[in-house]
Order: C-alpha cells, then structure tokens, then sequence
RNA sequence: GCCGGAGUGGUGGAAUCGGUAGACACGCGGGAUUCAAAAUCCCGUUCUGGUAACAGAGUGUGGGUUCAAGUCCCACCUCCGGCACCA
C-alpha cells in the first residue's frame, strides 16, 4: 500500500502531496486520539466545564445515517467549545435494552444479550471511524448489572417515600400468542404475528407519580430558554395543567359514588347524563343482568388504547340503565357507557354537557339525549344549540340560583356550595397522567420486587440488588418472556418474613434506563454508589442533540427523573439539559413496485437505473436486472422496510468521514430535515480536494521560506477587500458556530471565502502574507467539521500538535473598517438602482445622491416625491406619485 | 382527531431584528484542457419578453397591515413529527 503522504507518529511533520487522499490520513488520525487519550477529560475545576451529549444509540447493529448526523452535529460543537477554551466531555454509549433484541431472537435463535452485546462491539468501531471526540472511557451500555442495578436500587428508594404504586391498566393482549404486545406490534387491530384479533386487558402495573411533580415540571420550563419554543410549547400542552372542580355524582339507589373532573362547573346545571369508561366497576355491574350491554363492553375491549385511535374511532355508547343524581339539583340524570371514555385516566368518568361541549354534543345527537342550554353568549350573538355545541364561556341561564352569573363568577360560586356540602372540590388536574413503568418482557431490567403472600410486594433489600436478568435464555415463538417460564428466577423467598414467595418478571420500560444515562456519565465506574461528587462538576448538560421524536417522552421522563434524582441528594441542579438541539431526519429517494396483487414492494435505488430528464428531475426508474419499470414515491425517512437506506462504512471507505461530515452539516440545518444525495457528497468530497490543493499550491510559492508577516497598513484596495472578508467570515462562522448552530451557513461562507482566494491574484511577499492568513484560518474554523483533514493541513502549515487545542480565531475590527458602502435605491419599494455613499454621509446627502440616480430618475421625473426612507448602510426608498 | 413544525428556482437550501429574494452547493447548458475519456478549470443558469440595457411576474392558496412582507396578522390547502408499550 502507498501512501500519499505520512505523518510522523508525533504528528510533527507531513509530506504534503497535490492530492488529497483520506485513507491513511484519518485512520492514522483517529489512532493518535485514541492512543494519546486525547478526548479523555476529568473534572479541572479551573476550567470552564462544557458537557455536549447526543442521545445514545439502540444497537441495532448497523450504524445509518441519522447517528452520523446527530453525533456530527455533536462533535462539531464539543470541538468548537474545546477551541474556546472549556473542558469539554463528549461520551458514548448504548441504550441496550428493547423490543428489537427480542425480535432477533425469535428470527434468529440468539440470546438478546448475546446478539446486543455484539452489536455492540460492531457500531463502536463504526462509530469510531466518524472520528467523534468522544472520553470512551466513560462509556456505558444500560444492559449491564453494574448500570441497571442502580435504577434497582433508585426505584427501592422512590417506593420507599411513597412515590411508586401498583394500579391495574391496559395492556394489548394477543389471545393466541398469550402474549402482550406493543402498541407497534398491532397492526390494523391484530397481532402481528398472530393475526389475531387483540383485546384489551387490565392487568396490574407499576405506576410512578410524575403527577406529583407536574406543577414543577411545568413551571420549570421557564428555566430553559436554551431550548426550542416549540418544544417548550409541546411539554406545556403534554402536562396540560387545569383548573376546575372535582365533584361528585351519588348513584341511585347504591352507596357508590362517581367522582368527575370538569374545568366548566359553570355548566354544572346543564348536565344531562354521565359518561363512564367501558371497564367501569358499575359498568361491569350493569352488564350483570344486560347481555347487550355485555356484548358492547366486550367489543369496546377491541379498540386499542392508543389516544390517536381513541380520537378517531366512532364514538359509541350504550345506556346502563342506572342513574347518577346530580349534586346540586337532586335530579336523576342516566349513566351511559362511552367508549371515548378512559379507565385509565381521572376516575374512568365524566359528566356531560352537550349544550357546551361537541364531543358531549354530537353523543347526545347521536343518542337522542337531552341538550339543555345554560349558558347565553355575552352580548348581541345569538346561540343556535342545535347546529353545534356553545362552548364559549358567557352568562348563566336556566340555572337556578346561579343564574344571571357571569361564568367566571358561576365557577367559584358553584364551586363553593359544592364544597359547602362536602359535595366537590376545586382542583388542580393534568392531562399527564402517571408513568406505568412496568413492561412485560424480557429485554428489560427486572423491577425489584417479591410478592409474598403474607407481606405483600415487598422491594428487593439493598444487600441483595442487582436482581439480574438471566442471559441464557431461550425464546419460544410466541414471543412471551422467557423469565416468566423459569421458576430458578422467579422462585425466592421473601425478605421480611422467609417464606416462599415470587419475583416480580416484569421489566421496567426502557425510557427508565434513559432517563438518567446522561449522570451516569459523569460517575463512571462507581461500583458504591449511583453518582457521586464528580456529576455535580459536569451537571447540567450544556449541549442536548438528538431527534425531534424525543420533544415528549424522553425528555418530560428524564426531567422528571433528575428532580427525583434531586430530591435523593444525588444531583445539585433542577434541569437536567440547559440547552437542548432537535435534529430532523434523513431523507431519500424510495422506489416501488406494484404487484398486481399485495401491497407496495419496496425497491433500493442501488438496485435501479435511473433516468433524469434535462433538468435533473427523475424521470423514470428501471430495475438493474430484468429491465422492468418501477415507480418513484419521492423522498421518505431511510429506513430498513424502504430499503432505502445508505450505510455509513461504505460511504467513509469511499470518500472519507471528512467528506461524510462536511455534507451532513451542509445539506441542511440541523433542525431540518436533510435530503440524501450521492452528488452532494461528491460536490462536499469536491471542495475538501479544492481547499487542499489551494494550499498546496500556497506552500510552493513559498517554498523553504516560510511566510512573512502581514503588515496590513501595506495592502491595496482589493488586498483589504479581501481581508475585510475574511474578518466578516469569522464573525459569521463563530455566530454560526455558536449561537445559531447554523453548521450549513457556516461552511457555505468558508466556500465562498476560498472561491474568492482561488480567484485572486496574490502578487508580492505581504500578498502572500495575507494568504496565509487567510488559508490558516479557513482551516482552524473548518476543523471541527472536518477534523482529519483539518488536522493534517494544521501539520502541513507548520504547526505542531492538536489543531482542536489551537484558540478559536477572532475577528480583527480595524479589518473590518470600510470607508464607502454601497446602497440600495427602491421607488415605491421597487429596487431601481445601486449608490455607493460615504460610510458616514448624512441622509440628506445620500438622498441627493439616490435622486440624480440615472435609472431611479425614470421613474421618479414626472412625479412628486412624498417621502423618503433611508435604513443605515441598507438602503433608500423614494416615496412617489 | 388533538398538539407541534414545514412549504422559496430543475434540486438541497440562503436571506439572522420588516429593508438587494435565490448566497453556497447539486444538476443542467456552453467552453478550455485531452488523441479521447475521466478528473480539473472557466462562463452561464428563477420565469416571461428583449441582442442588450431593461421591464413585468414571482417565496403553498386567498385576504390584510406597511413607504417596504419569504419574514407580521387572519382564513385555508398539502406534507412531516408526537399522541403515553418502537426507540
């Protein structure tokens, strides 16, 4: 093998040849980092701390382009934060636990551990060939005893002080599987391997109390302004704190009670029946001695639970033939079961206004139900109740004593006799309801628990955690959990009193393990504890990226998780990410073919020829083999069912993770989504070969001498031209860099800088001086996106050692003087021509000199000047008709 | 359905605080180099009219505010993400 050009082991000299070839320069690289340790970081409290984290990967085994686009985008900042000066620590490591693991066992006949573990090992190498500055040192994968044994004993803890509880919920059951499934492994109703028809079954879980912390949770959104308003917004609407009254309805001839919630008791007195959950105690009893109605409950079972078919399903009830009395008139309104109405959520009850709500509207219209109206719009608008529910607030009629009330008013007044009569209370409600931790598979980490018969669920004793999942198991292809079949696992004693007892073989939801990885980080190795003192140096996270995908759950979960992590001592800070970036997803073309019968056929493009027409739209696709025509559906989200996917180890053996980077970060910005294009990755692979032949040809002209300094006071017009340009590229680009996180703009600036440096003639010793300059600095500021390349062209220029330890360049401001501007001249907004003014010339001047303008003139001789506009250093509008 | 986001040339995108629409790149067209090709370099490239200068139109659709709107306001259309057991 021949090699271009080879850098000393020190890193101390290179042998620059006119071509640039990546192969041996980024694997000779990335083995100096790792042999040198050279991200590796500990807790330097003289130093500026800077903790950049991207959300770690699932090991599925291949890495695509969605890792190399977060964990770029992460490395380009904790590069970038290095060179300003912090100590900066990137980690890595693997959410390992899941659903995938199971699956390839049941395919391929390998134990999930096994399969993860050599997952594992494969995507850290290709992760490593991207060339990320990341402390592998602290690497971590939430599968191990050493990194779950810790949530066991967290999870003891939170038990402990109450804030965990058992509750029966829903769960999708496969019949025939005997088998819990997956919302994903429903498919259309049925099981997906199965095929059976699923239903809904209330099985007993694990709860913990985020409700508890809502108001917190909410209220310390306002701490994070680093993070997107959108996401914001969408955590705000997913806790959706309201304020209203609970009440409650007395059934008829029965001791029971139905508990509702409203945010309108000042439509209390427009009540005309009430609504209760399919699953409902008093439904079930209802059902007793009404064969149909037990017939309606059993096909409800049949709707999945998901809040997205919920909303969509036809809505649908039947009556109970019992009565509810309402609170405060003492009238019998009837209690109908509503298949919208969730067991799960609030009491499993609510009462109905159709007067004032659609939903309540439409099921009375539907069922014939009573509408009464009792509230009147406010003012001259008239109120057509049988076009559609009034759901505005107004004045109260036909309500008794309170009527003539504004709703506001009706609200606390109603509230209070409620409250007088012990019959209600105003309360606080959320949408959020409490996380049910509890999963019934096998890939998961055990909830440490043990069922006895005298003393309960009782948690696992400290001295006895970890409860470790077995790893040598078999899986059957039902796909139930293996655990639940061995009694060696399940068979314990209890720990208060000794007798015989059973292990909890539930998992616990996998968004557990991520919810605190990120503080883990900080205490790598701790075998005594679950974070120590060195977290509170690194903690909060400076830098958050990962996907969109995770706005809600992951991150409501681990905010929830760092404040109880808080409230246990472990951690110093409310918020566990000041600043957070959401990166879109990658995108490309996707082919099909549509068989006469069946569904869409899904065709790679590496598997097609091609056909652009003159503008370079596809025209149309054929396969490579037999010729045959196929469809283009435009561009998707890669994936493995579209095929069509590109794999990052093929690419960087191609052209190089240089080039991989550089057109990942200048396809689009981060929070967009991103188009993959193969002539893209030629054009960044293009301009990586430009940049190192300009400074190539750079070091020949200087040749043994190596250059001089720049006296700026020497250089012509166009010489200081081109430096001012330089000066304004590095405000933009550290702007870019960041605040903006704009990594696109950013490169297309430092394109268009080395365009004009190619252009321009560099005549005599201070010319060239400028050069240099100008060819030293493009390469500091493009290092954290390319950084192999970067790094040699630093060697190449002279230097020694890390360009990632070089200080981030700085803007020259004497450079950045100009003497004239150039302006725009607009009549009546319309752009009529181009002046060049003294930079500091009046307004009255610049105007006299935009109204002798031969093209402005035009338009402006044989009408009057009403107005003129001048904006500083932009532009002139001239006002006229 | 609910919540959040996005729509700009042939394509990805730029325009950061209401002030030059289309930076940068891809593609395409033309040229140079070459025996030829690849690679490389140079020029052109929103649309319509015009040799050109220039003019008119133009940022999903329809309205509005403003000297000035891709950007602000109202209504709508389409696409994407999330909706609690995919991660």
């Amino acid at each position: 093998m021949s090699y271009y050009f080879k850098f000393s082991p020190d890193l101390k000299s290179i042998t620059m040849q006119e071509t640039y070839s990546h192969a041996s320069i980024e694997a000779d690289i990335q083995k100096y980092w790792l042999d040198n340790n050279i991200f590796n970081v500990t807790e330097d409290p003289d130093k500026e701390k800077y903790y950049c984290l991207s959300m770690f990967p699932y090991p599925s085994g291949k890495l695509h382009m969605g890792h190399v686009r977060n964990y770029t985008i992460g490395d380009v900042i904790a590069r970038f934060q290095r060179m300003q000066g912090k100590n900066v620590m990137q980690p890595m490591g693997w959410d390992a636990f899941g659903l995938p693991a199971e699956n390839a066992a049941i395919q391929n006949n390998v134990p999930p551990a096994e399969w993860t573990n050599k997952n594992i090992v494969d995507m850290r190498s290709q992760l490593q060939k991207i060339g990320l500055a990341v402390d592998w040192n602290r690497e971590l994968a939430t599968c191990k005893p050493d990194y779950y044994r810790w949530e066991q004993w967290f999870f003891t803890r939170l038990l402990k002080k109450g804030l965990v509880y058992r509750k029966k919920a829903t769960v999708n059951w496969d019949p025939v599987d005997q088998t819990v499934l997956a919302n994903e492994q429903v498919i259309d109703g049925r099981g997906w391997r199965s095929d059976a028809i699923v239903e809904q079954r209330e099985i007993s879980q694990w709860f913990l109390k985020i409700t508890d912390l809502g108001d917190e949770l909410l209220n310390d959104l306002t701490q994070l302004d680093g993070w997107p308003r959108q996401v914001i917004t969408m955590q705000e609407n997913w806790i959706g704190r309201s304020e209203g009254v609970q009440l409650d309805f007395t059934v008829a001839d029965s001791e029971e009670v139905l508990s509702v919630f409203t945010t309108r008791p000042d439509t209390l007195m427009g009540v005309t029946y009430v609504a209760i959950a399919p699953q409902h105690p008093l439904a079930l009893q209802a059902a007793k001695n009404n064969a149909t109605l037990g017939q309606f409950i059993e096909e409800c079972k049949q709707v999945k639970s998901a809040e997205a078919d919920m909303a969509v399903m036809e809505k649908k009830g039947m009556a109970t033939g019992t009565y509810a009395t309402h609170p405060l008139t003492g009238k019998q309104v009837p209690i109908w079961v509503a298949n919208f109405v969730l067991m799960s959520y609030g009491s499993g009850a609510v009462m109905s206004v159709p007067a004032h709500d659609q939903r309540d509207w439409e099921f009375a219209k539907a069922y014939d139900l009573p509408i009464k109206a009792v509230i009147a719009a406010v003012g001259e608008t008239s109120v057509d109740i049988s076009a559609c529910a009034f759901t505005e607030k107004g004045v109260l009629i036909d309500s008794g004593e309170f009527t003539g009330l504004s709703s506001a008013d009706a609200f606390s007044k109603i509230a209070e006799t409620l409250s007088a009569q012990s019959k209600g209370e105003k309360t606080v409600n959320y949408r959020l309801r409490d996380w049910g931790v509890s999963r019934q598979r096998y890939w998961g980490c055990p909830i440490p628990i043990i069922y006895c018969d005298s003393c309960g669920a009782v948690p696992v004793p400290e001295a006895d955690l970890p409860v470790v999942l077995p790893e040598k198991v078999v899986f059957d292809e039902t796909g139930g959990s293996p655990i639940k079949k061995m009694p060696e696992f399940y068979e314990t004693t209890c720990p208060s009193c000794g007798k015989d007892a059973t292990r909890e073989t539930d998992t616990f939801d996998t968004f557990f393990e991520s919810s605190w990885y990120y503080a883990r980080y900080c205490s790598p190795n701790n075998d005594e504890k679950m974070l120590d003192e060195r977290a509170d140096y690194w903690l909060p996270v400076d830098q958050y990226i990962g996907g969109i995908e995770h706005a809600i759950l992951h991150l409501l979960y681990a905010r929830f998780f760092h404040k109880l992590m808080r409230d246990e001592g472990l951690v110093k800070t409310d918020e566990p990410f000041a600043n957070l970036l959401t990166q879109g997803m990658v995108l490309a073309e996707t082919f099909y073919k549509e068989p006469d019968k069946g569904a869409k056929q899904w065709i790679a493009p590496s598997a097609l020829d091609i056909n652009l027409n003159d503008k370079g739209q596809v025209q149309s696709a054929t396969m490579k083999t037999d010729g045959s025509p196929v469809i283009y559906a435009g561009m998707s989200k890669m994936s493995k069912s579209k095929g069509n996917g590109v794999d990052p180890e093929v690419l960087i053996k191609q052209y190089g993770a240089d080039t991989l980077r550089l057109f990942s970060m200048f396809a689009a910005p981060p929070d967009q989504s991103m188009e993959w294009s193969d002539s893209g990755v030629e054009g960044a692979q293009r301009f990586l070969n430009r940049l190192w032949r300009q400074l190539y040809l750079h070091l020949q002209a200087l040749g043994d001498s190596s250059a001089q300094s720049l006296n700026p006071e020497k250089l012509n017009d166009n010489e200081s031209a081109l430096r001012r340009k330089l000066h304004l590229t590095i405000t933009k680009v550290s702007d870019d860099m960041s605040r903006r996180f704009t990594f696109n703009t950013a490169i297309a600036a430092s394109m268009e800088l080395l365009n004009e440096v190619g252009r321009f003639q560099f005549k005599g010793d201070n010319a060239i001086a400028l050069r240099h300059e100008l060819l030293e600095t493009l390469v500091v500021m493009l290092s954290p996106v390319t950084p192999h390349i970067c790094q040699a062209m630093w060697v190449a220029l002279g230097h020694e050692g890390l360009i990632v330890d070089q200080p981030w360049p700085e803007a020259d401001e004497s450079a950045l003087e100009q003497s004239n501007v150039e302006l725009m001249v607009q009549v009546n907004g319309k752009l009529r021509g181009k002046i060049k003014v003294a930079a500091d010339a009046e307004k009255q001047e610049i105007i006299d000199i935009a109204m002798t303008e031969e093209n402005v003139l035009r338009f402006i001789e044989d009408k009057t000047v009403r107005k003129t506009i001048v904006v500083a250093g932009r532009l002139v509008n001239i006002v006229a008709n």
